[in-house]
RNA sequence: GCCCCUGUGGUGUAAACGGCAACACAGCAGGCUUAUAACCUGCAAGCACCGGAUUAGUGCGCGAUCCGGGUUCGAAUCCCGGCGGGGGCACCA
């Protein structure tokens, strides 16, 4: 092993007796070539399973993996994601838990159906159900394997061979089955919700199927009798606080009709009106036109009057404002309807703005409107018609109670056919788009087409103030470019508020208490989480669960043909699910009722045999909800909950929600006992990313660049709480930081070349004392890592290992080990004891970064002499206690160094100048005094090395003199003697021995010691 | 419109509790040529004082904590108000 320090006469080689490092532990990492080597090996030696079986019996720690979506490549936050989830995992099997990871995809849902229909085009229409869904899963399964493929390029553990499929059999019949226990609890329920509805095809449209083109509609002003009642109901509002407005009212009544003024753009909506909204902030006009009152937002009353041209109505006078009142006095009230006979009632709600918006599936469209300078339009009185609208929906849901009676009318003219109690909403449009026949006078005609006869019909009646056309960009069909409607169809529902019916085991909660109490028992990082997530359940509305699309999870209801009874039974459920599991969801489509219903099922209600299948399918979120029970509980066998999750902050709203959900309805329970939340991915300057803005930085491209470990040390050395910054520059500054862990690490290693643990090693009580510091060094930075780590804190990770790295150990321990490590014999106690040290230094920095740079660390791990195991990942972090006298010792060389450090700033002034300069050619003296000179006698063999030069003197001294530090005093000059050939110290003993004419005493004795005399 | 998070030298990050703003990189000036595409050292403004002068030393205010106020003996930290960035809700693409 070694070379021959003697050859075989004359020259005597010095160079061969300096014991320089050697390794195979290259300088230059080349990460871009050794990762998929190392990536091979580990999945040669099947490391995950290792690890697993080496953790066998030991507690579990259970991360649940939020499934990313099956669609596209993965980005850089969904590589910053899984690499902490690798942190996560990784150094939680180093302290000793077994930690499972399955990774999962999410797979259903509306954008790879979308992609596959514009991959099939037209010949999607031909197409089953079934063979659309073969489709889609063959998308999702590609393109998972491509994120398989990044993510396993990460350096990411985990069952890769075998990840959960939120489309596999029996995730699908999990799902299914996940469903049914809300069924049971008695929270589901159809209710009806507006969506956009394309006429032309008969089918509901999801938001991003909906286009915006250029339309030209009827934008109309309508008037709105306010009865004489009302009126005064109004003023004696008023005089409570307003005595004057309140008797202008009353003053003005005499004769004097009221109306409030509405303006529309969809004139077929009129018939479904059951309200007018106003603004409660806002202020709002009574506004006399000489033989009329009309009500408006007194900051239209100008725009309206000129619009609609009320000064030329009235000859003598303007439009007179009797009395101005705030829009919440308004609210309650009763107007009739402009020409049907029901009221319209008085609505208040934050959504009308003024400026023109009326009718809310329009209100985008004005403000398009006045962008384009077409100029104010509207009243700020809104027509709201709850079957036709969102906003209109929602104030619909909101006076319920006050519209009961207008229902009550409504059933028993049999305008709300086959709707549900309570859940009902008026909406006079069929499928086609045609008025149903309770609609006097334009029953049967499709509602593009009644706009103008409705027109027309206001113009004769006298409601109609004003008329234009009016072009706006309008909702279309993107399939058949047909301008679409706004509608309310039925959906199931999740009720939030339904308290759990008391079967099995459950409480009888309802989501939302079980929600709001949960929440409050899962730990949230940061903090805030908490907070968000109650605020979400305390605001949130029933989940709509519906989805009128192929590829998901279908709603496993049945419909008797014979009776029409609805078949939503959790046994039922349960029987389905059982197909599901042979068959996957496919079934649904491929199979017949009877198929899938349990034998001899027959109607409860009426006995039939005969049944229609649900065609919506679930919401995707609740197919991800159902994730840690699908896959913990049932597939895997893991513990449940889950001990964490860790996703991006757009999950509250997503699977940390529908999650939460599913737990509560299967055990009353969140699925997670720790939710941790990490920030977006953000440019240098803190700017989103975004393609369109060209900032955006993809991983694989990093990884073809800098290695994977750069990305890694990325998301280590980020606060992942906040929004975290990356840039080429930041890349940069980390390949740098790479690169001195890197070489820190090396020489380390290259010392180490001929140390045997087993043969070598020195106990720690025989060795050096600066070496039994740096052991105490290894395990207080030991501690601060391990401690770190179970924080989840990985920039404190980072920063310890890479300021122990560069200060503690590169510029103060290695630089001064450097002399006794080349010039001891090899064999001597010194350099022994020196490399007992090293190698307790790279072990535990081999451990302690092997987390978060899995790469290099298990390089660094295999170049370590003595047996180990196959993979640093294998073993466990060093045991972090301090030892005894571990403080005393740290505390005595903090303070050695400090003057280490004024030795060296009095060792630069020199050198510059140029009395010396390497170190070795100093001859240090130094004057102390007090507990200073104690300190330096007690180590002053020491300080040789410890200063790195040739020549100490240490003298008492009184303080008060020149070239004070503290008590201490420097001073520096040429060393005397002269420079040995082989160590590089100077000394006055060099040339005392004939036969080593070239060499210092200490140089003789080494040399003798290890290669023998001459 | 409302709410939450965030802002420290050129860059990246530190600094429980309010207590000398630290580390590294880059830059500059050097050293070493035995970690060598490596490693090591030093350096970040001013005024006054001391002093023959240089090196060094002393005192003061000041400082890179986004801006402006406030609380405090003392603020990066706590409070209020702005500005920039990010996100959420509502709404919209």
């Amino acid at each position: 092993m070694f070379e021959r320090a003697m050859t075989t006469d004359t020259t005597f080689d010095l160079k061969a007796t300096v014991n320089l490092p050697r390794t195979g532990f290259a300088q230059k990492a080349n990460l871009t070539q050794r990762e998929p080597e190392r990536l091979a090996r580990w999945n040669h030696i099947d490391l995950y399973s290792e690890i697993r079986r080496a953790r066998a019996g030991r507690p579990l720690f259970v991360l649940h993996d939020g499934p990313p979506y099956a669609n596209s490549d993965i980005h850089i936050g969904t590589a910053m994601n899984k690499i902490l989830k690798d942190f996560i995992v990784k150094s939680h099997a180093m302290m000793g838990y077994d930690a499972p990871y399955v990774p999962g995809y999410d797979c259903h849902g509306l954008p790879i159906e979308n992609y596959v229909d514009k991959k099939l085009g037209a010949k999607k229409s031909q197409m089953s159900p079934v063979s659309i869904r073969r489709a889609c899963r063959e998308h999702a399964a590609q393109a998972l394997k491509r994120q398989t493929r990044d993510f396993q390029r990460l350096g990411v553990l985990g069952e890769w061979d075998d990840p959960y499929l939120t489309m596999s059999n029996a995730y699908e019949a999990e799902t299914a089955r996940l469903f049914g226990h809300f069924v049971e609890r008695g929270y589901v329920y159809k209710g009806a919700r507006p969506v956009y509805w394309c006429i032309h095809d008969q089918t509901a449209l999801a938001e991003a199927e909906v286009e915006y083109r250029e339309h030209t509609s009827p934008s109309i002003y309508v008037k709105f009798p306010l009865p004489e009642d009302q009126v005064r109901e109004l003023a004696r509002r008023l005089a409570e606080t307003d005595k004057e407005a309140s008797a202008a009212l009353l003053a003005d009544l005499g004769g004097k009709p009221f109306f409030v003024l509405i303006w529309t753009t969809t004139p077929w909506t009129l018939p479904a009106n059951l309200g007018i909204a106003v603004n409660p902030r806002f202020d709002y006009a009574a506004m006399d036109v000489g033989k009329e009152v009309y009500i408006v937002a007194n900051d239209l009353v100008e725009a309206v009057s000129e619009k609609c041209g009320l000064r030329m109505n009235t000859f003598y006078c303007e439009p007179r404002v009797v009395a101005r009142f705030r829009g919440s006095a308004l609210e309650g009230l009763q107007a009739r309807h402009a020409w049907i006979d029901r009221p319209s009632l008085l609505m208040t709600g934050e959504y009308v703005t003024l400026g023109g918006e009326s009718d809310a599936e329009t209100e985008l469209d004005v403000a398009d409107a006045q962008k384009k300078g077409t100029g104010k339009a509207g009243t700020g009185c809104v027509h709201t018609a709850p079957g036709h609208g969102h906003d209109d929906f929602l104030s619909g849901q909101k006076y319920r109670a006050q519209l009961a009676a207008v229902y009550d009318q409504l059933r028993e003219a049999g305008a709300l056919p086959g709707q549900m109690e309570g859940a009902e909403v008026y909406c006079p449009v069929d499928n086609a788009g045609r008025f149903s026949s309770e609609i006097e006078g334009f029953a049967g005609q499709q509602v593009f087409e009644a706009n103008k006869n409705i027109v027309d019909f206001l113009r004769d009646t006298g409601a109609l103030v004003f008329t234009e056309d009016y072009a706006h960009r309008y909702p279309h069909c993107w399939r058949c470019h047909q301008p679409v409607i706004f509608r309310v169809t039925p959906q199931w529902f999740i009720s939030m508020d339904t308290p759990s019916k008391e079967v099995r085991e459950y409480s009888s909660d309802s989501l939302r208490e079980g929600a709001l109490r949960e929440v409050e028992r899962v730990r949230w990082i940061p903090a805030w989480g908490r907070e968000r997530m109650s605020g979400m359940f305390k605001g949130r509305p029933d989940w709509c669960v519906s989805r009128q699309r192929v590829w998901g999870v279908p709603i496993t209801v049945f419909y008797c043909s014979d009776c029409g009874e609805t078949i939503l039974d959790a046994e039922v459920i349960e029987h389905v699910a059982g197909v599901f599991e042979r068959e996957t969801a496919d079934a649904w489509y491929a199979r017949e009722a009877e198929y899938l219903l349990p034998d001899g099922f027959a109607c409860p209600a009426c006995k039939g045999t005969n049944f229609t299948k649900e065609t919506d399918i679930l919401d995707v979120w609740f197919d991800s909800g159902s994730s840690s029970l699908a896959v913990l509980a049932r597939e895997r066998s893991l513990p449940w909950p889950a001990d964490i999750y860790i996703e991006g902050p757009d999950q509250y709203r997503g699977w940390f929600n529908s999650s939460l959900m599913v737990g509560l309805a299967a055990h009353d329970q969140a699925p997670y006992k720790m939710v941790i939340t990490h920030g977006w991915t953000v440019d240098g300057e803190g700017k989103a990313m975004h393609k369109s803005t060209g900032n955006a930085i993809s991983p694989n491209e990093v990884i073809k660049e800098s290695g994977a470990e750069i990305l890694r040390l990325w998301v280590a050395s980020s606060d992942y709480t906040e929004d975290v910054r990356l840039s080429n520059e930041i890349l940069k500054r980390l390949v740098d930081a790479y690169r001195k862990l890197r070489n820190t690490a090396r020489f380390a290693l290259g010392n180490l070349f001929d140390f045997d643990p087993e043969r070598d090693r020195v106990p720690e009580t025989e060795m050096w004392e600066i070496d039994r510091w740096a052991m105490a060094a290894s395990r207080e930075v030991s501690r601060k890592v391990v401690d770190a780590y179970k924080n989840f804190d990985y920039t404190s990770v980072y920063h310890a290992l890479y300021n122990y790295s560069t200060v503690t150990l590169s510029a103060i321990y290695f630089d001064i080990l450097k002399d006794r490590l080349y010039t001891f014999a090899p064999e001597s106690e010194g350099r022994r004891s020196a490399q007992t040290a090293l190698y307790e230094i790279v072990d535990c920095l081999a451990r302690l970064l092997a987390p978060i740079l899995a790469f290099t660390a298990d390089e660094i791990w295999e170049n370590i002499p003595g047996s180990r195991e196959a993979s640093v990942h294998l073993a466990e972090f060093p045991e972090a206690v301090e030892r005894e006298g571990d403080k005393e010792l740290l505390e005595a060389w903090r303070r050695l160094f400090e003057v280490r450090s004024t030795v060296q700033k009095t060792l630069e002034e020199k050198r510059n100048e140029k009395v010396i300069g390497a170190s070795l050619e100093a001859r240090v003296i130094l004057r102390a005094s007090g507990a200073t000179f104690e300190l330096l006698e007690k180590y002053e063999d020491l300080l040789l090395a410890i200063f790195i030069v040739s020549q100490v003197e240490l003298h008492w001294t009184e303080a008060q003199e020149r070239n004070l530090y503290g008590e201490l005093r420097v001073e520096v000059e040429h060393a005397s003697g002269t420079k040995c050939e082989r160590c590089w110290n100077w000394s006055e003993s060099v040339g005392e021995d004939a036969s080593y004419p070239t060499l210092d005493a200490r140089c003789i004795r080494q040399v003798k010691k290890g290669w023998g005399e001459r």
